[in-house]
DNA sequence: TGGCTGTACTG
DNA sequence: CAGTAC
DNA sequence: GCCA
């Protein structure tokens, strides 16, 4: 029990901490412990990094202009020409810059094209300095090919991880029907304390070990149904402590092609024994995990919460500031998404929860938690698992499931956001009502579903919309993320006042191209080449506007007015198409989780499976009753015969053998760190295995690591890039940068695309496009670089991730950051600019989705034609050696108009 | 067994 | 050219 | 990993 004194003491101290800014501490913690133990922890909050600088990442001298922002963002969009005003824009000069000795330049003529005028390059520290920062990785990809043959004897994996922990979870078997049961076992006195201190419910028993660890069993593979109700404590996952897995058809883990020598501090799947003399970091590492495996840091986050209420319950809280204690009433429960051992992330989040006065709850107890509180990269699935529920709507109304950013948003005065604000799921949303009840609009799914097919038509088939809405739930969640582990989603469905049960129906209802979209989008997912003839007479809305008879006027012009219109007829429209509704969720959720591990590999091989997986969850979701066998499941368009034993498996047992192994340390890092715009899978794996685990890692430049200048951006504003907007937001947005450009050339025709114009009630992004008419011999050239400076001014625009080629250019494309003002987040925007006539089609391209493109271009490809974000081509002569290869370009045949291309197509 | 959308920017 | 993003 |  020395170990708890030892934590007790050490608890005392950061109980102390003055109530500072809870992410600086969060950090500076973190950065600390960091020292000690190289464990992952999740991302820190963009406002918490500046403090933590013990080794700042190299920086450009202060002389030379960058067009993209220094680390504090702030951004010159200025050319020599234009704009000139826009260097106002404030460009701090690090001053702790780094030594310049580490630092060296490239050689100009490295790149001696014409970029280099405009594109100021990023230093490129080839630091030597401990021989780690340029370690090649190895294979890192093979052609396609070479991995197809090494896929045949598949290479024999590391040994598993043994697990670390240094205790689990005794199962207590169930009775038949399939429920099992688990109890923890705390010594008595300790349970007490709990008890008292927590109003946890007496019947949770921890039993532990003399050296602190838990007696353990293990569970039978049979696992938890979810049926369990919960009078007893939840079970536990035990996370990646696993026993014998089929591993046939493992993937080979990515770090296997990286030469051992570089496996830095690679924790995971890597075999200790072959690395530990490799290199002496390792060594220390080595050393350090084994000899804390007695003290207090294997623990699982319900332990660990344990821990910190017992601490809590001695304190004597009568000389706190009431006011620091803004939580006091609130009992929370937690999920870092940590399984089996508490993530330092989710250790700090817990003491902050209590220092600032809220009853941590071990295990989630319905009866008993006010709040559930989730770390960002936690997704639907793992957090139900957590709770032992099968769906959100089956936790009770009154507890609301926020985001942790939530627990940040105490203003002056000691009042946290509202709540809507800062939901963890978009499917679950609480909104406050004036007497302070809590009113969960987005009710149960029941619910939901009803208002859905009783929504009155307004054509014969409308009723068949709807359902297609239900199920084409845009999936923007970015396979590379996992739709849901790092994006958890904020959003605010429609105004808080009327429109709180409609929101599932607009848009097939009322908005006739997104109708239009997900038809179209429906149908070719379905089928591929079919007759399409609904398209024209749905299109025929719309479809009559012609490119010719569409002048640009001040306002776009009199049918371009009644279009727009039309189009925005969706505006305010929160369409949220369901996918809750699905009777397979469980199985989607879990194939996600899959489709995640093999997007994190990176390989080639890799990539396709996720294409598949992909499809497979698109087919079930679409398909309306619970699968009962594997020939069942094979029916289903997108799932063969491998994916349907897995959805089997998932029906019959509640979860995968495969992502019980896959699911390691490197899976969640490497997930991370993908979730930075500009890192891929490439760049993640490398650094995870210089033996980064930690943004703060990153954001300190450990390791040797070095940030592009848009992963630098894309760190930095971590969780507002991945997180959603509403869809108010996006338009909000939209029209304060239209009027700017109508000021510039009030022919302009600028239009927002992308998701926003798909209807959806959240939008990833904003993707605008802006044209112009030619017929009086003018064009929009030069207009986006002033647009951009004029935003800049503004403060709308305040970062660029990177910036067209080539100004004068008609087709421009343009990536940035902006904001609706000095207190939202940073969202990201695009500006794209294209000839007055391939409007249509880039339209179609960018308003999407990427399925919807694929298909497009498939059956483009199959009809003889070519599509792409310039036109629909015919005649496309192609190398009959390599198809992608075109010979010829063939002739345009359509492109100025969304509808003239679907005609075309059919 | 080969293909799986097609393009642009970065470094 | 590889990697990333859309 | 699926499909033609």
């Amino acid at each position: 029990m020395s170990s708890l004194d030892q934590f007790f003491s050490e608890q005392a101290d950061r109980m102390s901490i003055p109530d500072e800014d809870i992410d600086s501490y969060v950090s500076r913690i973190t950065s600390v412990m960091r020292t000690r133990k190289p464990l992952y922890s999740s991302a820190l909050s963009q406002d918490g990094s500046d403090q933590s600088s013990s080794a700042p990442p190299p920086q450009e001298s202060p002389r030379k202009r960058r067009r993209i922002a220094d680390s504090d963002c702030q951004v010159q969009v200025s050319g020599p020409s234009t704009s000139s005003n826009s260097s106002e824009s404030v460009q701090k000069a690090d001053a702790s810059a780094v030594p310049a000795a580490s630092v060296k330049r490239k050689t100009p003529e490295h790149n001696p094209d014409s970029r280099t005028n405009k594109r100021l390059k990023a230093d490129h520290t080839e630091a030597s300095h401990d021989g780690t920062v340029h370690a090649p990785t190895g294979p890192v990809k093979d052609n396609a090919k070479q991995s197809r043959a090494q896929r045949s004897k598949k290479v024999s994996l590391p040994s598993l991880p043994q697990t670390e922990l240094g205790l689990e979870i005794k199962h207590a078997a169930g009775s038949g029907d399939g429920n099992t049961r688990s109890t923890v076992r705390v010594s008595s006195d300790v349970a007490g304390a709990v008890t008292k201190s927590t109003d946890v419910d007496a019947k949770m028993v921890l039993q532990h070990a003399p050296d602190g660890s838990l007696d353990t069993s293990r569970p039978p593979i049979t696992e938890h149904s979810r049926k369990g109700q919960s009078q007893n404590i939840k079970l536990i996952k035990t996370g990646n402590s696993v026993t014998r897995v089929d591993t046939s058809n493992v993937t080979t883990p990515f770090n296997s092609a990286i030469p051992s020598s570089s496996k830095i501090g690679a924790i995971g799947p890597v075999n200790e024994e072959s690395t530990k003399k490799a290199n002496p970091r390792t060594q220390a590492t080595t050393k350090k995990s084994s000899s804390k495996k007695k003290s207090k840091e294997k623990l699982l986050p319900e332990q660990y919460a344990e821990k910190i209420m017992l601490a809590m319950a001695e304190k004597d809280l009568s000389k706190r500031k009431p006011e620091t204690m803004y939580l006091k009433d609130m009992r929370i429960f937690f999920w870092g998404g940590d399984y089996s051992k508490a993530s330092e992330s989710t250790m700090r989040k817990m003491d902050i929860l209590v220092d600032r006065g809220a009853t941590l709850l071990p295990t989630f107890q319905p009866d008993q938690a006010t709040h559930i509180v989730c770390d960002h990269i936690v997704t639907k699935g793992s957090l139900l698992a957590a709770i032992n529920l099968k769906s959100l709507a089956d936790i009770p109304d009154h507890i609301p499931t926020l985001k942790w950013d939530w627990i940040r948003t105490r203003d002056g005065k000691g009042r946290m956001a509202r709540l809507h604000d800062h939901a963890a799921f978009p499917d679950r949303i609480h909104f406050e009502s004036p007497d302070g009840v809590l009113d969960l609009r987005l009710g149960p799914r029941e619910k939901k579903r009803k208002a859905f097919l009783e929504a009155p038509s307004k054509s014969e088939d409308n009723t068949e919309h709807s359902k297609i809405s239900e199920f084409t739930e845009d999936k923007v969640a970015r396979s590379r993320i996992g739709s849901s582990l790092i994006r958890p989603s904020d959003v605010v469905i429609g105004k808080p006042g009327p429109s709180a049960t409609k929101e599932s129906k607009s848009t097939s209802e009322e908005d006739p191209l997104a109708c239009f979209y997900e038809q179209a989008r429906a149908e070719l997912a379905a089928e591929g080449p079919r007759n399409v003839s609904e398209y024209d007479s749905d299109t025929d809305g719309e479809g009559v506007q012609g490119s010719s008879s569409m002048v640009a006027t001040k306002h776009g012009g009199h049918e371009a007015v009644q279009k727009r219109k039309f189009m925005y007829a969706c505006d305010r429209k929160g369409e949220q198409p369901s996918n809750e509704i699905c009777p397979n969720q469980d199985v989607i959720d879990m194939l996600e989780k899959l489709k995640q591990i093999h997007d994190t590999k990176g390989t080639a091989d890799d990539k396709w499976r996720v294409l598949s997986y992909n499809k497979a969850v698109r087919g079930l979701r679409t398909y309306p009753k619970r699968i009962g066998s594997v020939k069942e499941a094979m029916q289903i368009n997108g799932v063969g015969e491998k994916t349907a034993q897995k959805i089997m498996e998932i029906i019959n047992t509640g979860a995968l053998q495969r992502i019980r192994y896959e699911n390691t340390e490197d899976v969640a890092v490497v997930t991370l760190f993908q979730g930075i715009y500009g890192v891929g899978p490439s760049v993640a794996h490398k650094w995870y295995a210089n033996g980064c685990r930690t943004l703060d890692d990153l954001k300190n430049g450990k390791f040797g690591i070095k940030l592009s200048t848009a992963q630098r951006i894309g760190l930095k504003f971590y969780d507002d890039i991945n997180t959603r907007m509403p869809r108010a937001e996006a338009k909000e947005i939209f029209d304060l940068i239209k009027p700017i450009a109508l000021e510039i050339d009030p022919k302009l025709f600028v239009e927002i695309m992308g998701s926003y114009r798909r209807g959806k009630a959240d939008c990833g992004d904003i993707d605008i496009m802006i044209t112009r008419p030619t017929d009086d011999g003018k064009t929009h050239v030069g207009v986006l670089k002033k647009l951009l400076g004029r935003c800049h001014e503004r403060g709308i625009i305040t970062e660029d991730l990177n910036i067209p080629e080539n100004w004068s250019d008609l087709e421009n494309m343009y990536r940035g950051l902006c904001r609706r003002d000095e207190n939202s987040r940073r969202r990201r925007i695009d500006f794209l600019t294209v000839p007055y006539v391939h409007r249509g089609a880039a339209l179609l391209y960018y308003t999407g989705d990427d399925i919807f493109n694929r298909s497009m271009r498939m059956k483009a490809n199959r009809m003889g034609y070519s599509l792409n974000q310039k036109g629909l081509f015919a005649n496309v002569i192609r190398n009959p050696s390599d198809r992608r290869e075109k010979l010829d370009d063939g002739t345009i045949i359509a492109s100025a108009t969304e509808e003239e291309i679907f005609k075309k197509l059919g």
